[in-house]
DNA sequence: ACCAATGATTCCTC
DNA sequence: GAGGAATCATTGGT
């Protein structure tokens, strides 16, 4: 009420002077304009438009259109409008002018930077997770320390591609928006007040909105970014299981050289290919076969009896597959006996795992064996063997183990076990430096 | 929720 | 630097 006690007294004092009649063609009941110098019409008539213009709004949409169209057609709405727009600046933008300069946000800057770090914002590091993936695919050796990567750089693009689309959507929201408005007051400046710099205020008032909105999808992002990196790149947070068949292959190698369960380099990388892991402690974070040799020696030897069970398992495993191996090799070679049996191919584990039941065997049976309580019809095939074999010992203990029945196996595993711990205690350190040798 | 199993880390020794 | 020992922290079964 106050300003428009002041627009009435501005209002009052304009010279309204040179316009002719006009006639409402909407039937407006317009005022009727006095000539000559008659200040009180004057006044009258200002006081009656702006009547109008004040209750425009509490009139039904055609009287209201109607009046407006009336007033847009008067020959004082130039006059008026020019003197509204300047009383509307002097009281109202300036002061509004002065909170508009908005110093620039901390807050925003940090998010802004640690998004541009983190590769979330600005140009994507390091190409994405297809291109990780395929150049680990390229070098031949997938290992998990680059799944791992390749993990976490997927997951960093689907954070970064969610922040650009949603970023992308306020922007053209925001645009619409401003646009929509901009359209309004412009339309609505033909019949009230409203100056460019008005509209120029409005558009700085949305776009600051929906900065606001921007910073608290940035601060989601940023949360977002956090909890990924913490997920994995925090150690402790991060362990996985080996899958099954990758625990299989390395307890076979395990309980297959319980004498040594040291895997040279070789065999280490071996072992990682076929399970697809780590060979060691390349970096964090990994599933490797260093950790888990150790792991596992360390937890046999504090409870063997615990891991007897499991080491029968896989010594009956080997034992079938070596005695697969020699019933290939006699049915191959019925003549030709090889002196040195287990020297197979470099890299697999199958033969070296008959190499450790050989020692084991020989040692707590030698020829005492043969007598052991196997039927007949075992009997003469393991003569057989041995015939043609020569004696050789390997492959008669070979069969004996795999054909033998549950008692042979018993007695061999826990001699294999036996010694080995023997082995273990006092040979570790010379194996090493054989190991090391080698 | 509890607990055993287990992968990973840390510290120490050699 | 590798391995042993202790420990932490998560997983998965109950």
């Amino acid at each position: 009420m106050e300003d428009q006690g002041r627009m009435m007294q501005a209002l009052s004092a304009v010279t309204l002077a040179g316009h002719s009649a006009h006639t409402g063609a909407v039937g407006l009941p317009l005022p009727h304009i006095h000539d000559g110098a008659d200040g009180d019409g004057r006044k009258q008539d200002i006081g009656s438009i702006l009547h109008q213009i004040m209750t425009i709004t509490d009139q039904s949409l055609d009287e209201a259109q109607a009046k407006k169209h009336g007033l847009n057609c008067h020959r004082m709405k130039p006059a008026l409008f020019s003197v509204l727009c300047e009383i509307k600046e002097k009281t109202g933008l300036s002061i509004r002018g002065v909170q508009e300069e908005d110093p620039p946000d901390a807050q925003l800057m940090r998010l802004d930077n640690m998004l541009l770090a983190e590769g979330v914002a600005g140009p994507e590091k390091g190409g994405g997770a297809a291109v990780a993936a395929a150049a680990a695919a390229a070098a031949g050796s997938i290992t998990d320390n680059s799944i791992e990567h390749s993990d976490y750089r997927a997951k960093l693009t689907q954070i970064r591609q969610i922040y650009h689309t949603e970023l992308e959507k306020y922007e053209q929201a925001c645009n619409e928006f401003t646009t929509h408005v901009m359209n309004l007051l412009r339309e609505q400046s033909r019949t009230r007040p409203i100056s460019p710099k008005e509209i120029e205020r409005m558009v700085n008032i949305i776009h600051r909105k929906f900065s606001s909105i921007q910073m608290q999808l940035k601060q989601s992002t940023c949360e977002a970014v956090m909890i990924l990196r913490s997920r994995f790149l925090d150690a402790r947070r991060k362990r996985r299981n080996f899958s099954k068949q990758a625990t299989e292959i390395l307890n076979e190698y395990f309980y297959s050289h319980l004498s040594n369960p040291y895997p040279s380099e070789e065999a280490k990388e071996e072992l990682a290919k076929k399970c697809s892991i780590t060979v060691s402690q390349v970096s964090r974070n990994t599933l490797d076969v260093s950790n888990w040799f150790g792991n596992k020696r360390i937890r046999y030897k504090k409870n063997i009896g615990k891991f007897q069970e499991e080491a029968n398992l896989y010594a009956a495993k080997t034992a079938v597959t070596a005695t697969q191996a020699v019933a290939a090799a006699v049915h191959n070679s019925q003549d030709n006996s090889p002196s040195t049996p287990n020297t197979g191919s470099p890299g697999s584990f199958s033969l070296p795992h008959s190499g450790d039941m050989f020692i084991s065997m020989q040692g707590l049976n030698g020829a005492s064996y043969q007598g052991a309580q196997v039927g007949a019809n075992m009997q003469s095939q393991v003569g057989a063997v041995y015939d043609k074999r020569s004696g050789n010992a390997f492959s008669i203990l070979m069969c004996l183990w795999s054909l033998g029945g549950f008692f042979e196996y018993k007695m061999c595993i826990h001699f294999q076990i036996f010694l080995d711990n023997v082995l273990q205690t006092n040979f570790t350190s010379s194996n090493k430096k054989v190991c090391n040798v080698t």
